[in-house]
DNA sequence: AGCACGCCGACT
DNA sequence: GTCGGCGTGCTC
């Protein structure tokens, strides 16, 4: 009888497993860790089959160092979860694994130790023992601790005399104590009186648990999304269920997570955010692998926690951006979650208040259960939204009339605006008037961006950085000066116009660090600030009870952007920062500065009507065979020199046309819009589809080819399945 | 991806 | 004579 065969996934990007004798291997150590010599080193994988033959020669096989069995094994969903990630994404099983695995428990550490659920209770054999013992000893004590308090843990034990550790071990040998596992309290905080909308949308969802079915909750800020989740999340609970909760990456998780926690004191909630210590992470991993976990709250990355027992999943602004991955393997976490709630048989809710188009559509269809909230549930009005023609009104180093009239109301009531503008820096670019010079990013193709506060250039893109020269590079004048506007500027210009105004700006520069952040928003809510200046920074989730006024500058750029997505992007955003403004007694109101004050999607957004946008919206991309009417592919490859990836691609588009089905169209390869980044010249290709299936049969095929393709060894390529960006 | 082996240019 | 360039090929 021959040795037993383990098929391995490792984190090298192949695309096969790896096989490896396993003599003591059997059935049940598949999705198990497992160490093996891999070239001339060591690696740690993962069992992704145990097998009674290789289909390779038998001296090719090397023996496997140790199957790890200190955790419980990932579970056959979860390597399908993985397999499905891998097919559907193109990408290799082995990176699949790693990515889906928490850096701890791809070494070969000893695993972190989990919070320890044990708790301890005396016997009947115990009450008879305890008089018998000496009074003061350790024994005895803990005893009669136990008598006194039913069940303790190890920690409270402890408590009773630091040398408990030490003696529970021959306790429980003489039948004193027993272990048991702590039953998790069930316990839930009240939550506010829910509306009836509210009501009927927990109630829809709760009736289909125990079964696959997609919603989309569709409020808007204030509406009360929040409260669903957690009444859906107590259901899930209530039925012994565990519960995902996925978030975008956002300052705003820790406030959710505080929710979260409250609400259910006695569940145990793990929270995997971005900022989390490797350990911390493992360790929630393996509580949600282990059953433990009842919550799992976190972002992107979390759609890849192992959960026995799942029975909800919720994904929270799931039209927001940072839902797909863009590096590596390039998913999409709400979409991974809409198939692993397919998978497990639960339900999924997608709460939004601008849900991305292609989900609007599938609530339009009916594949998924539209559920409206309408009413503002907190005492909150909608802000009064109102563009400025900035054709008739004539613009003060940027800002109307209106909106300096709006905000000097605004000083004078003690309440606050902000003014919106999503351009960081003091001016996009230095430029010299004389010759024409601009100062442009050596390694980009893109502006070099003035700084004024620490007096330097700074590309966005790659991060470069420069001193700001006193004369102009080329022709030596002396006379060169920033142009156009970013949130210093514009700060500078707010305070020379309100002196007597406090202003505060809030972008990336400003609130670099978790603390700084923090100490922003404290300074806004104690109403330290009279004028905000910010990005897209301030646009999410935080309420700001003074705050009465948005305005927003140099909106329309995205109007009329190369990329098809881009006014679903700014109606969101837009619908955003409207949100930060308004409440019953101080009701907000918003100016959007505009060239086209008639365009539909100011429309829209003035009536509140986020169906009327989306319509429009989805008519012009089903016109122009745009997703989610085609299904799309995008094959990027990046080099020293533009013809290089260019020539990658088109070789890679003609290797594709050879074989090229009828339902499925290729591009031309063309450089990307921002061709060049960090000193590498990038280009890419479209595939097209209006079949998924047969976009993903082709995929397969053609990646296979690609790979074949010989190219530069300082070209790279991937492909972006379902892109988002253009 | 690493990491070997392998065959041609300028250095102690 | 060797150090080292990165082309090619393999990893069970």
């Amino acid at each position: 009888m021959s040795s037993p065969i383990v098929r391995v996934a490792l984190d090298v990007p192949l695309l096969r497993g790896f096989d490896y004798l396993a003599a003591d291997a059997n059935a049940d150590d598949v999705g198990r860790r497992v160490s093996v010599p891999f070239g001339r080193g060591e690696r740690i994988g993962v069992i992704l089959e145990v097998l009674a033959a290789s289909e390779l020669p038998p001296e090719k096989l090397k023996p496997a160092h140790a199957i790890l069995r200190d955790a419980p094994p990932f579970p056959p969903d979860w390597l399908a979860l993985a397999d499905f990630c891998s097919r559907y994404y193109q990408h290799p099983i082995g990176e699949v694994i790693a990515l889906a695995l928490p850096p701890a428990l791809r070494r070969r550490d000893a695993l972190p130790r989990l919070p320890d659920r044990e708790i301890f209770r005396i016997t009947e054999e115990g009450r008879r023992a305890l008089p018998r013992l000496a009074q003061r000893s350790i024994a005895a004590r803990l005893l009669a601790a136990l008598e006194l308090n039913g069940a303790m843990s190890r920690r409270e034990l402890r408590t009773v005399s630091a040398a408990a550790a030490k003696q529970l071990p021959a306790m429980l040998g003489k039948g004193w104590l027993i272990a048991d596992l702590e039953t998790p309290n069930r316990k839930v905080a009240a939550g506010p009186e829910l509306l009836e909308e509210q009501r009927r949308a927990v109630e829809t969802v709760a009736q289909a648990f125990g079964g696959f079915a997609p919603f989309l909750l569709h409020g808007v800020t204030g509406s009360g999304k929040t409260e669903v989740y957690l009444r859906l999340i107590e259901r899930a609970l209530e039925s012994g269920g565990q519960a995902l909760l996925l978030v975008p990456e956002i300052a705003l998780t820790p406030q959710l997570e505080a929710r979260v926690s409250n609400r259910f004191p006695g569940a145990r909630l793990v929270s995997l955010h971005s900022s989390l210590a490797g350990g911390a992470r493992a360790a929630g991993f393996l509580q949600a692998l282990n059953g433990e976990a009842d919550i799992v709250l976190g972002t992107r990355l979390s759609v890849f926690t192992p959960l026995p027992r799942l029975a909800l999943i919720v994904v929270d602004e799931e039209h927001d951006p940072s839902f797909k991955q863009q590096e590596g393997m390039r998913y999409s976490a709400r979409d991974v979650a809409v198939w692993r709630a397919k998978q497990r048989g639960v339900p999924i809710v997608l709460g939004s208040a601008t849900p991305s188009l292609e989900t609007w559509a599938a609530a339009q269809s009916g594949r998924y259960t539209l559920l409206e909230l309408t009413a503002r549930a907190v005492a909150e009005t909608m802000p009064e939204v109102r563009c400025v023609d900035t054709r008739r009104e004539k613009l003060q180093d940027g800002m109307s009339e209106h909106l300096l009239r709006a905000i000097t109301a605004r000083l004078e009531r003690g309440e606050q605006s902000l003014v919106f503008l999503n351009r960081r820096g003091y001016a996009p670019v230095l430029a010299c008037p004389s010759c024409g010079w601009v100062s442009r990013c050596p390694g980009c193709a893109a502006n070099l961006v003035v700084h004024l506060a620490d007096r330097r250039l700074r590309c966005h893109h790659c991060g470069r950085e420069e001193h700001i020269p006193v004369a102009c590079p080329t022709c030596g004048n002396q006379d060169i000066h920033p142009f156009g506007r970013g949130t210093q500027r514009l700060e500078e210009t707010l305070a020379a116009r309100f002196p007597q105004a406090r202003i505060l700006r809030v972008d990336r520069d400003s609130a670099k660090s978790q603390s700084r952040w923090h100490g922003v928003l404290e300074a806004i809510h104690k109403g330290e600030a009279d004028i905000l200046v910010g990005t897209q920074m301030l646009a999410k989730g935080h309420d700001f009870p003074k705050l009465t006024l948005v305005g927003v500058l140099n909106a329309d750029a995205a109007l009329f952007a190369a990329d098809f997505r881009a006014p679903e992007r700014l109606f969101a955003q837009l619908m955003q920062v409207g949100g930060r403004s308004g409440r019953a007694a101080l009701p907000g109101e918003v100016l959007i500065q505009t060239q086209y004050p008639d365009h539909p999607l100011y429309r829209a957004l003035a009536a509140h009507d986020f169906a009327a946008f989306a319509d429009t919206q989805l008519a012009e991309r089903e016109r122009a065979g745009f997703p989610p009417f085609t299904h799309q592919a995008m094959l990027r490859a990046e080099a020293p020199e533009l013809k290089q990836a260019l020539a990658f691609l088109k070789a890679a588009g003609e290797s594709g046309s050879a074989s090229l089905p009828a339902e499925v169209f290729l591009y031309d390869a063309v450089p990307m819009r921002l061709h060049r980044l960090a000193h590498l010249e990038r280009a890419q290709l479209l595939v097209e589809s209006r079949s998924r299936p047969a976009l993903q049969v082709f995929l397969s095929q053609w990646l296979a080819a690609i790979r074949e393709l010989k190219a530069p060894k300082a070209l790279r390529w991937h492909i972006d399945v379902d892109p988002l960006e253009f």
